[in-house]
RNA sequence: GCGGACGUGGCGGAAUCGGUAGACGCUGGAGACUUAAAAUCUUCUUCCCACAAGGGAGUGCGGGUUCAAGUCCCGCCGUCCGCACCA
């Protein structure tokens, strides 16, 4: 009996399938289309195994939808701009393209060798040209369609290394490199409009059937429409020309409960106050020093500066509330000023009893009612008002319109609608981005380049000695004359962000003109993307963006379709234990870390990769030193804890088919996977178990009704399971299937199983599958063959196991006829010895049967 | 801080509609084959009490609804993801 050898067959199948085109996809194929999309990935340098999981999930669904009779569209490209590249610049002094594209090549020949039924034809990488050209023309359509925009904008400003950071080089509010303190500085920047799409953004979240709920909700939680009260405070005095203040709330019910105004840093009437008042502007200064990022300014402790000023209460001229800066309204939500209410925001409380203000009830809380609120633990809860003059009594929602009505008629305020979502900011101060493609000129303004200039190129002679944009530092590059009057201009040197590269790569994908961006009816053969699957991490701001571009491409009539997938998974990560090492500390260290001899006994902890260490007697040792190391958590693959395998020596120890098989197995798609050795090993064994099977087949005579239906079974449940992306079932169940042939004496219907089997398992070990199909005679490739049809007779039972229960707890069980009525299944129950010892005599009060499942007795 | 999810044996998980908790796999134990090992095969493996028959407990924790709760409701705890310049 021969083994299964993947290190000859994976290679040759692999090489079959290209040479004849078998994954090309047809766009005049008469056949259904489907389109079967992983997001791409970006071209860091080596896969890793969470890109093998993903990109395995969208294989076997492309595969089985081949067999099932699709015209199958499954592409492959690399999300190839980004801030990685820079970094080897700068630290190996490679320039970013050739780093970037070195890495493409080695990961695209990682891929090939997992044996993905890709269409290679198609593949893209968003850094080149023939990619970021089409882009600029697509940001030349929004520019003069008027969904581009220029505003000031915040960024991270490094003062030392004077450079804009992205928020991750933000490390507790200082620099990465230079550990200098972060400032939030404001440039001018483009903007895109998302928002003038916000409540169709939202609306088309109800008809996106396939996605997660979890996806759009927090997609509805992020556009956050919300409707509220935009009104005017009276100042007590006069500040920059100003005597009011814009305000907006959600809760305009709770206005007589309202202890202070605040406005954010940012805010203009902050810089006014600031101007005249040294303690003010150092209170400013200090609440922009720091990120930029939401998690790290609400994260913060709530700090506030009284400007002496006061808002005049809108319902009494002699209430006047204290107007502070606070460092926890933002100046993009809103207005930028609030009114607080600190019985009725846990924010707002914590910043009263900071500031020793009152705080006054005025939701009743139950049957709490008292104005003087205690505790440290705000009521957001629903209620009926108290303590608010013509509002008491009132329900919150009734208070609210009476309160907008109230500013209307009186003038001083308005019923508004605000949102969360904000105008999708697409500058970058950095080089490896797709160049803006504007001049700049003193007369003119900005102005589109002219279309047959396209694409603006990155200038590929470029240092990255110092920090900033080497484009702004460029000697020629940005110099141009502007197309309208000729005059000297400057090009625009920001370039665009990345989430851009992946807003419409897909649409790239179904169609690729030389000339222009794509062709609207070839794109729309393909569109929208049936199944399209990656990380949660991805579930707001990519998914949000890409929903976002399609629709403008709509309102363009470039697209008819609005929705870009209809079909979307999001897959859990690819975990491995962490090893820790603590071992004492070479000379050169203790030496680097300035520990004198009396510190010999301090310890330096190490990170170890899977390979440096070895299992003996349950515990785990460094290989080198022979110390013990300690297991640390499990976590997400990451070069920086070191627990990352490589795809490559497994599949040349295992073959394709096992990892294929491992990382379908077991965990269910969307949560974690744990690598582990013993799994692979698992899956190394079950598939040569599969192959001796196979090989061992014998023609024979004889039915065997049981194994026709447990393969009849197997064959629907497999294919739901696949439809479902529920692998590690489809997999639990061809587990099961070949148990029960191994089992099975040889006849007609265990060959049949067998042969079966093979198909079934062609879309997740498809080496394997070719392998056999070969062996046993299959006509063709199996690539190609058609998935089993399920015999629907097969698949009902007739004979049903009941379980019997005494007042909900199993004590016996019986079989009986499927479809039996209900008095008998009661009668058997009855006549039962355990279930008699259990009544010990007494009457039941009450039997429930539930026909074909359970007979309960309740005494 | 805000938003979203998840939690079941030693481990990964299954349980489609509120109806037999633990399918399938891993690990481990015992045995067969072998000169031996690997591979393979057989068998056992939620915990506790018991020689056994059998009994009890049990799906993160605390309550609740129900004849019946892993599943529904309320309140906690823990872990993970996102928060607009990481991709």
């Amino acid at each position: 009996m021969s083994r299964f050898n993947p290190q000859a067959a994976d290679a040759r199948w692999q090489k079959i399938w290209e040479e004849a085109g078998t994954f090309h996809a047809d766009t005049s194929a008469s056949r259904p289309k489907c389109y079967v999309l992983e997001m791409f990935p970006y071209p860091s340098g080596r896969i890793h195994m969470g890109h093998v999981r993903n990109y395995t999930m969208g294989d076997v669904l492309a595969r089985y939808r081949r067999m099932t009779g699709h015209e199958v569209l499954h592409p492959m490209g690399w999300d190839a701009f980004g801030m990685p590249a820079e970094n080897a610049a700068m630290e190996r002094k490679v320039h970013p393209g050739e780093w970037t594209r070195a890495n493409i090549a080695a990961m695209r020949d990682q891929l090939k060798r997992l044996g993905f039924a890709l269409d290679w034809s198609r593949e893209l990488a968003t850094c080149e040209p023939d990619y970021y050209g089409h882009e600029q023309a697509l940001f030349l359509d929004f520019f003069e369609a008027g969904l581009v925009y220029r505003k000031q904008s915040a960024v991270n400003w490094d003062p030392v290394d004077m450079t804009v950071l992205a928020n991750e080089q933000v490390i507790d509010g200082k620099g990465w490199r230079s550990g200098a303190t972060v400032e939030r500085r404001k440039l001018s920047q483009w903007f895109l409009k998302i928002t003038d799409f916000a409540d169709d953004l939202l609306a088309g979240l109800e008809e996106l059937d396939g996605w997660p709920d979890k996806v759009k909700l927090m997609q509805e939680n992020w556009i956050g429409k919300s409707q509220g009260l935009r009104f005017r405070f009276k100042l007590n005095r006069s500040i920059a020309g100003q005597s009011t203040l814009t305000v907006f709330t959600t809760r305009p019910d709770t206005i007589f409960g309202a202890s202070f105004v605040a406005v954010a840093a940012d805010h203009p009437l902050a810089a006014a106050v600031a101007e005249k008042n040294p303690e003010a502007a150092k209170f400013v200064a200090e609440c922009q020093a720091g990120g930029t990022s939401a998690a790290d300014i609400e994260s913060a402790e709530k700090k506030g500066f009284d400007t002496g000023m006061t808002a005049i209460h809108p319902f009494e001229e002699g209430w006047e509330l204290p107007l502070y800066i606070a460092n926890f309204v933002l100046m993009d939500y809103g207005t930028g000023a609030i009114f607080g209410v600190p019985a009725h925001d846990q924010r707002d409380l914590d910043f009263a009893r900071k500031y020793s203000l009152p705080v006054r009830r005025v939701i009743a809380d139950g049957d709490e009612r008292a104005a003087e609120f205690e505790g440290d633990e705000a009521f957001s809860g629903d209620g009926s008002l108290v303590n608010s003059r013509f509002l008491d009594g009132m329900e919150v929602e009734e208070a609210k319109s009476a309160v907008i009505e109230r500013a209307e008629d009186g003038g001083w305020g308005e019923g508004t609608t605000e949102w969360r979502l904000r105008d999708w900011g697409v500058s970058r101060q950095r080089y490896w981005g797709t160049p803006i493609p504007i001049i700049h000129c003193e007369t003119c303004g900005p102005v589109g380049v002219p279309r047959d200039q396209l694409p603006v190129v990155l200038p590929e002679d470029v240092d990255f000695e110092t920090p900033g944009n080497p484009l702004d530092r460029h000697p020629s590059w940005k110099d141009a004359h502007c197309p309208k009057c000729g005059e000297a201009a400057r090009r625009e040197t920001d370039t665009l962000d990345t989430f851009a590269n992946s807003s419409w790569y897909f649409i790239r994908f179904a169609s690729q003109p030389e000339d222009k961006p794509f062709d609207k009816s070839e794109a729309e053969a393909w569109l929208p993307v049936g199944q399209y699957i990656g990380g949660v991490e991805h579930a707001i701001l990519h998914l949000l963006y890409a929903r976002f571009w399609t629709r403008a491409l709509n309102r363009l009539g470039k697209l008819d379709v609005k929705e870009p997938i209809s079909g979307l998974f999001t897959q859990g990560m690819v975990t491995h234990e962490t090893y820790l090492l603590n071992r004492p500390p070479t000379a050169d260290e203790r030496h680097a870390l300035g520990w004198d001899d009396e510190a010999a006994h301090e310890s330096i902890s190490e990170w170890l990769t899977p390979d440096d260490v070895e299992r003996r007697a349950g515990k785990i040792f460094d290989q080198r030193s022979g110390l013990e190391v300690s297991v640390g958590r499990i976590e997400k693959m990451s070069k920086s804890k070191k627990n990352t395998v490589d795809p490559d020596p497994i599949v040349d120890q295992y073959g394709a088919d096992a990892v294929r098989w491992f990382m379908l197995s077991d965990s269910p798609p969307e949560r974690d996977l744990e690598w582990s050795e013993a799994g692979i090993e698992g899956s190394w064994r079950f598939v040569q178990r599969l192959w001796r099977l196979i090989d061992g087949n014998e023609a024979a005579d004889g039915e065997d009704a049981d194994l026709d239906r447990k393969l009849h079974r197997t064959i629907a449940g497999v294919g739901a399971d696949i439809e479902a992306l529920s692998f590690n079932k489809a997999v639990a169940k061809i587990h099961e299937l070949s148990n029960a042939i191994e089992k099975a004496a040889p006849s007609a219907s265990r060959d049949t199983a067998i042969r079966t089997m093979v198909r079934l398992v062609a879309p997740m070990a498809p080496h394997l599958a070719e392998e056999a199909w070969q062996a046993m005679g299959g006509e063709g490739l199996i690539a190609d063959a058609e998935w089993p049809e399920a015999d629907a007779a097969l698949l009902v039972e007739d004979e049903v196991t009941i379980a019997v229960q005494v007042n909900g707890k199993l004590r016996d069980t019986l079989a009986a006829a499927k479809g039996a009525p209900k008095i008998e299944l009661e009668e058997m129950a009855l006549a039962s010895d355990k279930v008699a010892k259990q009544l010990d005599g007494q009457e039941p009060k009450k039997v429930i049967v539930v026909p074909d499942r359970l007979v309960n007795i309740v005494i």
